[in-house]
DNA sequence: TCATTTAACGTTTTT
DNA sequence: CGTTAAATGA
């Protein structure tokens, strides 16, 4: 065997990977080296002969960090990581889940080629039955019901105990929707997310031979962020979960920030119970921040009552104190940032990609956005606006989910007049209304449009798209899933369609060509799993990560990454804490857990700012410091004195008047000059007019850009 | 059917 | 303030 697996792990991650029987439990701190550890304990299993690959099943809460642990292990393995045969089962609640529905899914008596239905979907339906039951959308909006319908079934709640416990008008609002909503994805061959692992749970639970099955598969199992665990995913766990007991669970439930989203941390705290004789390992020795920076973390984070016990301690030096910052409002936050960034860079040898802006809401990002615009400074925004929640993505998706599951009724409303065939609500709704009330699919509805009260024009247009759709079903048996794209941007008109001539319609062209380009990637996959793929991914991540560029987003993003300098803008209370959580102590208490999260991902500085005013929804608002700031302070001052003195706020240099006063920064440039823009890439100076500036690029043509605000770096 | 105006709404969101 | 969805008008 390697004899360099252990050679790089403290005692305690020693422990934790060769403690390969019953169960454990895996306290894992902030920067502990908690994935190396859940990485080598995999490779130790095989190393060691103890399972076969397929023998471990791995979840994590992302795919990227599945592919991250994939690469990792088969790394250490010597092995290729794309040889999924050679390979644990290794990937996401959800995405497992769909792997054993795809396999064993006929056994509840599950459509074979289910589609999956994303948020908006649900809310799609639910909007519809709404509809249809004449429901007022406005006292009770569909994203409400939505809500409350995942959360039931994530506490495993049926439709009808929901409906005799349903007590709230909105509640009982949502018991009559319930029941038509499960009818409705089940007449669409639909799973919604929760339902990916709640059907496996339905399976396992009542199929004692598909449990078996599935028991003596998995013999090791492994669960990382355990603390995000909600109540089906736990069940399912126990139901996978073989007499051998060989699970082994990961987590900090001080990093626990998704309660909202039905994780229950006091899983992780109730492991010993749920499982006797367990091992509990603790990884407390902190790799990634300074001295300073953990203590005035641990500082906010002790002040919750309902936590387990540690102490994380770090070998680094104290470092720099953390700086706290108070300024006067949130274009003076950006201002400061963007300028001490500025000054790092020139004075010190590090790159934009080694800062990040961990802020608590989206909207925050635009003020500070707007300083990075106007310093030129490269940057990129995590998050915001998905790749596949873009209208054109989704259109494009949605005929492929159509040509792949014939009855996914919210698909075909999607994408029937899109582009526009001459087919209004009315037609629409009178052939989906005659579907229904003779009871038919809907594929076979196509079938008698002559019954169906149409116009000819509305009647020819249902027989054209239904040509278009069965044509390229039969295709789509035949050839790769990008040939079937290529095949569909024509026949369908939707190409030309987007190609509208103005720079959106480029964009959505280009985007579309994106979707080409993943889907060139499963060659050999074939659409149902393309679709799962796109279903369950989070964002295009790494797509840009190699590029040199400042990070922002929200906290809840920051989870799991590291940065070695910080900025935490907003430490305002109504911020953070955020004013909705406020009232709530378990809210309160998350809302500590999330500062924690965004204090530990920095390595050696970490910046907190707040501000005396702020416009938020337009409105000026005057909060107080963030309650947490003051929580640093009173531990500081026993703990370090060096902090104790930066901790007094900075003068705020960027103070009223002066920023305004500053002059502009504009690039300086001639005709001819070469430059890069964040988005259009590489051009070509044409002529320079003030503080405009003509620039050809390449395949963009020439654009005039204020030199003021565009992102340009000169070449 | 499409474009324009108006109203409403605004935590976080690994799937 | 800025964005989105619904409502209205041409």
């Amino acid at each position: 065997m390697h004899i360099d697996l252990f050679a790089e792990l403290n005692p305690e991650q020693q422990r934790a990977v060769k403690t390969t029987d019953g169960p454990v439990l895996i306290l894992a701190g902030a920067g502990s080296g908690k994935t190396k550890t859940l990485t080598h304990r995999v490779a130790y299993l095989i190393e060691q002969g103890l399972a076969e690959p397929q023998n471990i099943l791995a979840v994590t809460f992302t795919n990227k960090a599945a592919r991250e642990m994939r690469e990792r292990v088969a790394k250490i393995l010597g092995a290729n990581a794309d040889h999924r045969d050679f390979m644990p089962y290794m990937g996401t609640f959800h995405s497992i889940c769909v792997r054993i529905l795809r396999i064993d899914g006929d056994y509840i008596g599950l459509n074979n080629k289910f589609v999956i239905f994303d948020e908006a979907d649900r809310q799609t339906v639910i909007k519809q039955i709404s509809k249809q039951l004449k429901i007022d959308e406005k006292k009770y909006p569909a994203r409400a019901v939505a809500r409350n319908i995942s959360s039931a079934k994530n506490e495993m709640v049926t439709p009808e105990i929901f409906s005799s416990t349903a007590a709230s008008p909105i509640q009982k609002v949502t018991a009559t929707i319930f029941p038509l909503y499960e009818r409705t994805l089940k007449e669409q061959g639909a799973l919604d997310f929760d339902d990916l692992i709640g059907r496996v749970v339905e399976m396992l639970s009542t199929n004692k031979t598909i449990r078996s099955k599935w028991q003596n598969q998995f013999r090791y199992i492994l669960i990382d962020e355990y603390q995000d665990t909600n109540a089906t995913q736990y069940a399912l766990i126990k139901l996978l979960t073989n007499k051998d007991n060989n699970i082994c669970v990961v987590g900090d439930d001080w990093q626990s920030v998704y309660s909202f989203r039905g994780a229950d941390f006091r899983n992780i705290l109730n492991f010993e119970r749920d499982f006797p004789k367990s091992t509990i390992i603790k990884l407390e020795q902190n790799y990634r921040s300074t001295k300073n920076i953990l203590d005035a973390a641990h500082a906010v984070i002790t002040k919750n009552k309902l936590r387990s016990d540690k102490k994380l301690w770090t070998a680094a030096g104290v470092g720099k104190p953390v700086q706290i910052t108070h300024i006067y409002d949130e274009r003076a936050e950006g201002e400061t940032i963007t300028r001490r960034i500025q000054t790092i860079i020139d004075t010190q040898s590090r790159r934009y990609q080694d800062f990040a802006l961990l802020y608590r809401t989206n909207a925050q990002s635009r003020s500070l956005e707007e300083q990075f615009i106007r310093r030129a400074i490269p940057y990129k925004i995590v998050g915001g606006v998905r790749f596949y929640d873009r209208a054109e993505v989704k259109d494009v998706v949605a005929y492929m989910r159509l040509i792949y599951q014939p009855e996914d009724l919210v698909s075909f409303g999607r994408i029937i007049n899109v582009p526009t065939r001459g087919l209004g609500p009315k037609s629409i709704q009178n052939f989906l209304d005659w579907r229904q009330t003779n009871g038919v699919t809907l594929d076979e509805a196509f079938n008698h449009l002559d019954q169906i009260n149409l116009t000819p024009k509305a009647k020819n247009a249902f027989k054209e798209f239904a040509i278009t759709i069965r044509n390229l079903r039969s295709i789509s048996e035949e050839v790769t899933v990008d040939e079937l794209l290529n095949c569909l941007l024509d026949q369908t008109g939707y190409l030309k369609y987007l190609e509208d001539g103005s720079i959106q319609g480029e964009t959505r062209v280009e985007n579309v060509r994106e979707l080409e380009s993943v889907a060139k990637g499963f060659a050999g996959g074939g659409l149902s799993s393309f679709l799962e793929e796109i279903a369950l991914i989070s964002d295009l991540d790494g797509l840009s990560e190699s590029q040199d560029a400042v990070t922002l987003m929200t906290l809840h993003s920051a989870k799991g990454l590291e940065f070695p300098i910080v900025f935490m803008p907003g430490m305002e209370e109504g911020l953070m804490p955020h004013s909705q959580s406020i009232s709530e102590q378990s809210g309160m208490e998350e809302e500590r857990r999330l500062c924690y999260v965004g204090m530990t991902r920095a390595r050696e500085e970490l910046h907190l700012f707040y501000t005396t005013q702020r416009i938020l929804y337009g409105v000026v608002q005057h909060n107080p410091p963030s309650r947490f700031l003051s929580d640093i302070d009173s531990e500081f001052i026993t703990q370090s004195s060096s902090i104790e003195q930066q901790q007094i706020a900075t003068m705020p240099d960027s103070f009223t008047g002066k920023i305004t006063n500053e002059p502009r920064y504009v690039l300086e440039l001639n005709a001819g000059d070469q430059v890069r823009h964040q988005y259009f890439g590489v051009g070509v100076v044409i002529e320079v007019e003030g503080e405009n500036a003509a620039i050809q690029f390449k395949n963009k043509g020439t654009m005039m850009l204020n030199l003021t605000f565009a992102p340009l770096e000169k070449l």
